[in-house]
RNA sequence: GUGGCUAUGGUGUAGCGGUAGCACACGAGCUUGUGGAGCUCUUUGUCUGGGUUCAACUCCCAGUAGUCACCCCA
């Protein structure tokens, strides 16, 4: 009887490759989100199942969702999303804290699903989070900040290009343009999410079933060009004017930051109902992995689940599974684990005790010393020294016990130096 | 959760209803205080469980895992 080697259903084994490509991504995040003054926070991975359900419904919280009983009869998920946990951490200090507050966390979240390349059932998370501004200041930032991660990664302004909704326009296009109940909205919405995965014909009908004699206007709208021409179709009432003008000033501030491959699109959506403004996506446009890249929006109801006023808040999550996609196919470097800066050869055991003195004294001054213990021939260890990719060597033999001096060889030029 | 496709040494791959081959990697040696090349040799495998058959890695069924689509989408 033999245990398998494999990690569980949809989960990563972290081999010291995959780690240092792991720390290579986070290292990208964090230096992104912390030059902007954002503070880092965790939790647990554990949730009482509530915290989802309040705003997911029963399907997904049994579905989608590791959820399970404990010992002492709690309904506990693996959390699969961070957003309701900040929500909660701030609606919790929301009298003794700083606004407005800005916000970092990698967790890992987890899932259950059917797991296929690139939707894992654990996977790890960049969530950025700003608490307390109504502007669209917040947005504008938000977003600069998807756009420095997503150069970071290695890709050109030209390579991608963030994509932006509002939710006030949809809503107001679905229930005053076209007086559609909550339910038809919502099948509306799920419609357009799919808009560009199924043939338009078949999306045509599926709207004209829905809205009737109103489909062929309703269409018009959505294949708009661009804005103007979305624009233009719709009455200027004041509501429709508010999100309308949110765009055009986010689009606009950006654009004064050097963002300028943003683009109004009037079908993204997003699954979430928790956002209630400005809604965005950073696509990359490379026709063989075009995926979203970030996504996220504002949510400025969300806080108020856990009593007391509103808190304004706009954030926006990244996945590790597509950053290291989108790092093997722009960025190129070579990503290597980290090694040890020597490997002390020893010839001999009786000379062990010399050896570790020196391997010790080395740590104390800071190297990274790995001794080998293997008691082969100095070639072989040497040999996988090199292997290993360690750069420096020492030998300590009879000889370097007799004088206490060693040589340090240079593995890279063959070249013996005194210490 | 539903459906399609796939599963061969550590890795990548051939092959056939009749004794499973190759490359690389690993290990040993040529070379017992100095590596990287070369040559020689060795070890290692048909995902799991059933069935059909004289005989199954091959055909059939189930399971598991991967992958793709659906569902869902942070």
């Amino acid at each position: 009887m033999k245990l398998p080697t494999d990690p569980y259903k949809g989960v990563r084994d972290f081999y010291p490759a995959d780690m240092a490509m792991q720390k290579k991504i986070f290292n990208i995040w964090r230096n992104a989100v912390e030059k902007y003054g954002y503070e880092e926070y965790g939790a647990s991975v554990l949730e009482p199942a509530e915290l989802y359900r309040a705003k997911s419904g029963e399907e997904i919280v049994n579905k989608q969702t590791y959820t399970f009983i404990d010992r002492g009869d709690r309904e506990v998920t693996l959390r699969p999303e961070m957003t309701p946990t900040v929500a909660r951490m701030v609606a919790s200090k929301k009298k003794e804290l700083i606004f407005p507050v800005r916000w970092y966390s990698i967790p890992n979240l987890f899932r259950y699903e059917q797991p296929q390349r690139g939707r894992l059932r654990e996977h790890w998370q960049l969530n950025v989070d700003i608490f307390g501004i109504e502007s669209i200041q917040a947005e504008v930032e938000i977003i600069q900040i998807a756009c420095d991660i997503t150069r970071a990664y290695g890709l050109k302004d030209s390579d991608f290009e963030v994509r932006l909704n509002n939710r006030k326009v949809m809503n107001y296009v679905a229930k005053e343009v076209f007086s559609l109940t909550e339910e038809q909205a919502q099948k509306v919405s799920k419609l357009i999410d799919k808009k560009d995965k199924i043939p338009a014909d078949i999306f045509a009908d599926g709207i004209k079933e829905i809205l009737g004699d109103n489909a062929p206007k309703f269409l018009t709208l959505l294949n708009s060009k661009n804005f103007e021409e979305f624009a233009k179709q719709l009455p200027q009432t004041k509501e429709e004017h508010e999100g309308l003008k949110e765009i055009k000033e986010v689009i606009s501030a950006l654009e004064k930051l050097g963002i300028t491959n943003t683009r109004f699109d009037q079908t993204l959506m997003r699954g979430f109902d928790y956002y209630t403004g400005i809604v965005f996506e950073v696509f990359d446009k490379n026709p063989n992995n075009r995926r979203s890249v970030f996504g996220g929006g504002r949510y400025d109801d969300l806080l108020s689940l856990f009593g007391g006023e509103k808190v304004p808040a706009v954030g926006f999550g990244a996945g590790d599974v597509i950053a290291r996609d989108l790092i093997e196919t722009y960025d190129k470097v070579l990503v290597e684990a980290a090694t040890a800066d020597f490997c002390i050869c020893i010839l001999g055991n009786e000379n062990t005790p010399f050896a570790l003195e020196v391997a010790q004294s080395l740590r104390d001054k800071g190297q990274k010393v790995a001794v080998d213990f293997s008691g082969r021939k100095v070639g072989d260890q040497i040999k996988s020294a090199d292997k290993r990719k360690i750069p420096k060597v020492i030998c300590i033999g009879d000889d370097e016990v007799k004088t206490g001096k060693y040589k340090i060889k240079d593995l890279a030029t063959g070249e013996e130096s005194d210490m």
